[in-house]
RNA sequence: GCCCCCAUCGUCUAGUGGCCUAGGACGCCGCCCUUUCAAGGCGGUAACGGGGAUUCGAACUCCCCUGGGGGCACCA
């Protein structure tokens, strides 16, 4: 990578995952030197030569050729250095290279397929091909481990390295893509690939790394949750699949849910916590560290990401509770509602301001008008909270206070008549 | 157009000739539990793309087809 925000950005997406790294980065556009001498050496040796043919002239040639791409037609013309000319490196006509690969096998590429292709550029840079072939041998990389889109270079690559003189291939292992719903190469463009978003989305590292360690591999027990260390540990290239794997949102959801829930509350409330005091919507001042530790364990069991949490504790801070029209629409629905809120509102006055008593209340309540908790309890918390979802009622109530609460449920019920 | 890869439930996968009336997980749908929602429990929906061949026997081996994807620059 030659810019160096692009390189901060794949560096802070490993360190966030928890990925480390043995040395580096290598910058190629510090190594120009060595790969305009391995062309020169090529070039010396005669396993490539120099080419002014300008692309229309190409194309018009080549035009009704039964073989794809350049002819060859500078193969033999021994042209020397020039402003407008590259170096092609001249592949072999006949016989084949064969990629040994890990996850796929044997891969052949028959040597008449594969056109001269230019190393060295006009303006005398390498091309990325013949970098990666010179840097892998000059830094003795063993295996290569990337993505199958790479995989038609790879004959190229072995081509290059071989006539620099390698006596040996490095291991391969290309790894199936990673696609969108529709089955595509994930793009900068289209598709949510920038890895720290998901972090500003919610999603907790342990997860994300979990959960792509699952597209293309299983452990062999079907265990879905691992740790880093079991990750490391089980892990094997040869029981990678071949297949290209859909990225699965909701799956994620489900891992992310997992590792939220298995932390230790203090844990969760540290985590949470910039989603609350950060783009609140409310003000800042009006947040209360003790009142969200309260009820944290309760949101810590039904939140699926960070970013979720805001939406099922904001009736704590905000002035008057945010009315779901939806969930209202249920209350008016409901044709006891204001007779529930009026015997309710003359019950939280009076009692004590303790969850049990709140519950056993308003189950009395409900009673006497025929019906259940589960229906008694909605006015209310719309009501309270504004939603007809959100953490355990009379625990909400508690800790909103009887002040706060009566008023809301005053305001509900003038509303309704 | 040429080259290459791939093909099991909607999705991620298990499966390497008989253990498969194909297993698990996510999702979805019921039921239970329940102060909502989650979580949990129980149950359900749902797949070997098609055709040949080999074999006593194919999800698993081979061939063809079909479908999907990737790569083919003086980008990396």
């Amino acid at each position: 990578r030659s810019r160096e925000d692009l390189v901060d950005g794949i560096l802070s997406a490993l360190r966030w995952l928890g990925l480390d790294w043995d040395e580096g980065p290598v910058r190629q556009s510090e190594r120009l030197d060595l790969y305009r001498a391995a062309a020169q050496r090529l070039l010396d040796e005669g396993r490539a030569y120099w080419c002014d043919c300008t692309r229309e002239l190409i194309d018009a040639r080549t035009k009704d050729n039964p073989k794809p791409g350049y002819d060859g037609y500078c193969s033999d013309r021994g042209l020397e250095a020039g402003e407008a000319s590259v170096v092609r490196f001249r592949t072999p006509d006949d016989g084949e290279t064969v990629v040994h690969d890990v996850i796929r096998g044997e891969v052949h590429f028959a040597h008449d397929t594969l056109e001269d292709f230019v190393i060295l550029r006009s303006d005398g840079t390498s091309v990325f091909l013949l970098a990666n072939a010179v840097d892998d041998l000059e830094m003795g990389i063993t295996h290569v481990v990337r993505g199958e889109d790479l995989l038609s270079s790879t004959p190229r690559a072995l081509l290059l390295r071989r006539a620099l003189g390698a006596d040996d291939d490095p291991v391969f292992a290309h790894l199936p893509m990673i696609v969108n719903e529709k089955r595509q190469k994930l793009s900068k463009r289209r598709d949510d690939v920038a890895l720290e978003e998901y972090r500003e989305r919610g999603y907790l590292a342990p997860a994300v790394r979990n959960y792509l360690a699952l597209l293309g591999w299983a452990p062999a027990d079907g265990r879905e949750i691992l740790t880093v260390e079991e990750l490391v540990d089980e892990f094997e290239l040869e029981h990678v699949t071949k297949a290209s794997a859909f990225f699965d949102i909701k799956k994620l959801d489900h891992i992310n849910a997992e590792y939220i829930r298995a932390m230790p509350v203090a844990t969760f409330v540290r985590e949470a916590t910039p989603w609350l005091e950060l783009d609140a919507a409310w003000p800042s001042e009006a947040y209360d560290p003790a009142l969200f530790e309260a009820i944290a364990p309760e949101v810590q069991q039904r939140v699926r990401t960070l970013a979720e949490v805001p939406k099922w504790v904001d009736f704590l801070f905000l002035d008057a509770p945010a009315i779901d029209e939806a969930a209202w629409e249920k209350v008016i629905g409901l044709p006891a509602s204001s007779v529930i809120l009026d015997d309710t509102i003359a019950e939280y006055e009076t009692c004590a301001w303790q969850r049990d008593v709140l519950h056993e209340r308003t189950a009395a309540v409900g009673e006497r008008h025929g019906l259940k908790l589960n229906k008694a309890q909605l006015p209310i918390r719309v009501a309270v909270t504004g939603r007809t979802v959100g953490p355990p009622l009379f625990e909400s109530l508690e800790l909103l206070g009887r002040e706060r609460s009566l008023e809301r449920l005053r305001g509900a019920r003038k509303r309704l008549s």
